[in-house]
DNA sequence: CCCGTCGAGTTATACGTATTACCCCGGCTG
DNA sequence: CAGCCGGGGTAATACGTATAACTCGACGGG
């Protein structure tokens, strides 16, 4: 009734434990014979034979499993870049045990404890310095996406030109007229936003307006930030540069219900091209992340450290997508 | 410069390493005093001591661990049935670890080789039912979500009154004065289309018109799919149906490039209640699926089955959520 | 005829933990 | 004073695997 081990098939192909485990291995060019490999082989797969990987991993000191933290599932973004780090992951024989780190909803406390299986390094996605730190204590290498290269612990960085893209999407508002910019950013500290705000102020002053409102990164909550945001007095803001296109289609809510068109009366852009930007309508200018890309880079960033190889790479490009959401400056 | 062992927190502390596996594992009241446990979790604590879960692993001949095979993360939908079973898990102890099940862009093939995590038991989503057999093979207990309750292999079921969330949507439809409808659905062969459409069909015939249409899983593709249908000759549906709230925006996309104004000379219904469904304007009518009760059910489920005590539970009720894409059959 | 070599396996061991069975000692009981 | 008990801890072991070290014939060369 209870799995069998390697032991069992060794009885059944009257051989034994080690040369299945040679069989099993593949490792047994001239120290078995082809006849014995073939009656293993057939004995395991007769009696369903799988290793035990507690087993393995305990012989072996290391498990190919990596560890990836990102801040919440249910955002697209962090969909994908799962889906590359496990592509490169699988390539090399590696697994990957996500942990989405509490956003209050989220699972237990203490990553290492809540992802039971036993790692070999740690990937983390978009964190906050401080919350970083707090999982770097426990001596797994760690790899950070999306933060503060300054950051200690961290054996390597994967980082996206986020200033670039906003160099992007500032320019191509300034050349259609805009002079009076709001900023939107997710309320959740993150290394990334000081980057951007950092970059849009210095590209905005001291020709053009800026006001930066942060609401919770959800559709609704950008809604009614920015609602607010357009109510308020003084003269509106023509261009809206939001941090996300969650919060892009917020606000193109808000205008709608505020009897703005977009973009003929206000211009709004996301980041990351989310399936949800060409979901919404007008359909969003924004700047494309390479989410899958961004993944992809963290688990080689993580097997180059493992291997000892030093790891260096410089940040990853992001586009300009212009789409409906953007147009002219009022003239007014 | 290795991880310390259990062994190295025992000479640290001057104790054998059986006692700090008992103070350490909570096990020692009566049998160690309270001094020495004292002396025993400093140590840890300042070797920084993890115990190595594969050796745990092996011992205990339990993982504690639950492989959850969803169709795709980037689909919010399974995002959240993850949530919520994760949630369940920790509160048992227990882990989660992920496999999205080859979409194409997937790992690889073998989702036991794929997880490396030693496993306790199988929670498989939404999935074909020739894809869920092809799992079974393996000795794991395997609980099924939203899939057909006939197909062999599986310990437990958990599922969503599908059936019911179609009559409320269709009831809705049919109060509204509709008489033509287009079902659109999943290219993706799926339990749950079977189950919808029939549904659909039951409730029409003969009284109402009705056509089928299958596309991706993707607002664009659902876009084109709708606007090849509605160019189509005949008499135009008044009325699309929607098994997810994807399709429903690309409907919504479709109907606009078309000329059609929803809700009033069409409207759409979704499924699932994703964040997409109130991104979009119109906001989606649209039936709300419990994803993260989903989750939990699943994942207690399984706990159940593990623990040898019989599990079984109603459908979950899913709730008609009415909004802004549907209106009045347009009278012509 | 003896030794080296090679092919085809086997035996033994270690990985780090949890737990069972044991040990020792001081004090209480009869 | 022998016997017993219980508190406080230790020695030994097993989990299933991978691999290094070894064994055992047979064979070929010198």
């Amino acid at each position: 009734m209870t799995r069998p081990t390697s032991r069992d098939v060794a009885a059944a192909a009257g051989v034994s434990q080690a040369t299945v485990s040679l069989v099993l291995g593949d490792k047994w060019r001239g120290r078995v014979s082809e006849r014995t490999a073939g009656l293993v082989r057939e004995a395991a797969a007769h009696l369903g034979y799988r290793p035990n990987l507690a087993a393995r991993n305990l012989r072996l000191g290391t498990t190919r499993t990596a560890l990836l933290v990102v801040p919440a599932l249910t955002n697209e973004f962090f969909a994908r870049v799962y889906t590359g780090a496990a592509r490169v992951a699988a390539a090399h024989d590696f697994g990957v045990v996500l942990y989405p780190s509490p956003d209050g909803t989220g699972p237990a406390r203490d990553p290492f404890a809540s992802a039971r299986a036993a790692l070999d390094g740690v990937i983390a996605s978009s964190m906050a310095t401080d919350a970083l730190t707090a999982l770097g204590g426990d001596g797994l290498p760690l790899v950070m996406l999306d933060s503060d290269p300054t950051a200690p612990g961290a054996a390597a960085h994967v980082n996206l030109a986020m200033a670039d893209g906003t160099r992007q999407v500032t320019e191509h508002l300034l050349a259609l007229g805009h002079r009076r910019f709001l900023h939107l950013a997710s309320a959740v500290d993150s290394w990334t936003f000081d980057i951007r705000a950092e970059a849009l102020s210095a590209l905005l002053s001291p020709s053009a307006e800026l006001r930066t409102v942060r609401a919770p990164l959800t559709v609704h909550g950008a809604r009614t930030a920015t609602e607010a945001a357009l109510a308020a007095p003084g003269d509106r803001p023509t261009a809206i540069v939001c941090d996300d296109d969650i919060l892009a289609a917020g606000a193109c809510k808000a205008a709608r219900r505020l009897g703005l068109r977009v973009p003929d009366d206000l211009s709004v852009t996301g980041f990351d091209d989310l399936a949800l930007a060409t979901a919404v309508e007008p359909e969003l200018t924004t700047v494309r992340l390479p989410a899958e890309r961004v993944g992809e880079h963290g688990m080689a960033a993580l097997l180059a450290v493992l291997d000892g190889t030093p790891w260096t790479a410089p940040d990853l490009p992001v586009t300009l997508v212009v789409r409906g959401s953007t147009g002219p400056a009022p003239t007014r």
